[in-house]
DNA sequence: TTACCAAACCTGTAATACAGCTTTTGCCAA
DNA sequence: TTGGCAAAAGCTGTATTACAGGTTTGGTAA
């Protein structure tokens, strides 16, 4: 018999229970690690039953902002992409996005976190860069690790932009772009055109490196220009 | 007793009947609006207590993968950005995400769904990002009023760059912008600059309307950087 | 054929039970 | 006094049962 009194919030009583235990996260200004309310008190509390409360909790953890833990209090959560990563992918999976459109936001985004990158990157985020792109060149014949090692440099770009959610987005495109890539990969049919894209990789971590925005920028302008044509090329997806 | 034999799933069991709906989802190729098996038989399939299986649904219904309702069965549901928004804002009532971040994301996108828009929007869409440009001059007197039909502007252009990606990313910003757009517009200190504002809108507007996506960004980005320097003079939040 | 109604189906919430994990407490030994 | 350890208390994960109330379906009557 919850609710005895006062109105009910809109919708049922897991909405109402999220919106609770967010307004609770930010009126106490709760940090990431600081520990919630046990489920038992939260259902006192919030005067609906135990059932109600585990479903708002891990509604709240399917979105990353709490952590759970078999014996351990909901704990509040750190950012993280493994959820916009599951949305974005049953969009394309569902046909509401394509993956031509995924490839426009990534070239838009990371035109920006390339210029970022160079005006903010540490040595050490530039050496990983930098890292990356000449890995890309030594596996050269096992596609799969320079597909990982690519993935590896925009996300160690993004990073290096200093801005979480530039890196929560690019983050969020893995998942995706590991089942495109290969595409790309195939549809660049002689080695020079796929040397041309490692170099072109290492040229990008140089002027990175080098601390020249607009320089980064281009490099990173020009290589998605380079990969959306072969993914256009190979019919898309 | 579930999962009486073979190898439990990595994590819980509400982790691998997240990972089994979404793949039964992806498997069997369903679009938004299809039905997906009743709470019981889902139960049944997958060998774990209803329990289980609601806090899965809610955990899908949480990241708008599906949606649910009383008496009816889960159906897929179409991309949405409420729960972006959420993780946007924990992120930032957690300090995780600033505002000038937040921002800089924003001038990013926004100059290039501006341009976008200018190349494809229709002519009702153009019509309609016009029509709140010009309700931002008639409401001024009214900053609550303005805000809204800003938004609304905002989100046409993103709407109008057919591109769902943006528009889910840039609609995920609008309950942060909602927060501090006031502190923006307190930070113009005299009628002019705030009158000058709004005219920006109105060209840019008409920069879509009249197709041209090269003035679209450069007012866009011009916009943003009037924005940011307003909001850095307010030291921000 | 159409409108309507009842039955079947399904979800939302509550309550109870217990296994197993984590944190705290409190004691004992050095 | 301090350090360590073990017992106890606290907490979550899962299962089960029960029922109110919403939705869908199928058939009946007009």
């Amino acid at each position: 018999m919850p609710h005895a009194n006062g109105p009910v919030p809109v919708g049922d009583f897991v909405t109402g229970a999220i919106a609770s235990i967010t307004r609770l996260i930010r009126d106490q200004d709760l940090k990431p690690g600081d520990r919630l309310p046990a489920e038992a008190a939260l259902s006192e509390q919030l005067q609906v039953s135990r059932t109600v409360i585990r479903e708002a909790l891990r509604s709240l953890a399917a979105l990353r902002l709490v952590d759970l833990g078999a014996g351990k209090r909901p704990t509040v959560a750190q950012l993280d992409d493994a959820s916009v990563a599951l949305m974005i992918e049953h969009g394309v999976s569902t046909e509401q996005i394509d993956i031509q459109q995924i490839y426009d936001v990534r070239r838009t985004i990371e035109a920006r976190t390339a210029a970022l990158a160079a005006l903010r990157r540490t040595e050490a985020e530039a050496l990983l860069v930098l890292g990356h792109a000449q890995a890309m060149e030594r596996a050269f014949g096992d596609p799969v690790e320079i597909m990982e090692h690519d993935l590896a440099f925009h996300i160690a770009i993004a990073r290096a932009s200093r801005n979480p959610v530039f890196a929560l987005i690019i983050g969020a495109f893995q998942g995706v772009t590991r089942q495109t890539w290969p595409i790309g990969w195939k549809s660049r049919t002689n080695d020079d055109e796929r040397r041309a894209m490692n170099a072109l990789h290492v040229e990008l971590a140089q002027a990175i490196l080098a601390g020249d925005p607009q320089i980064a920028a281009a490099l990173m302008n020009r290589h998605f220009d380079q990969s959306i044509k072969a993914l256009l090329t190979a019919g898309l997806v």
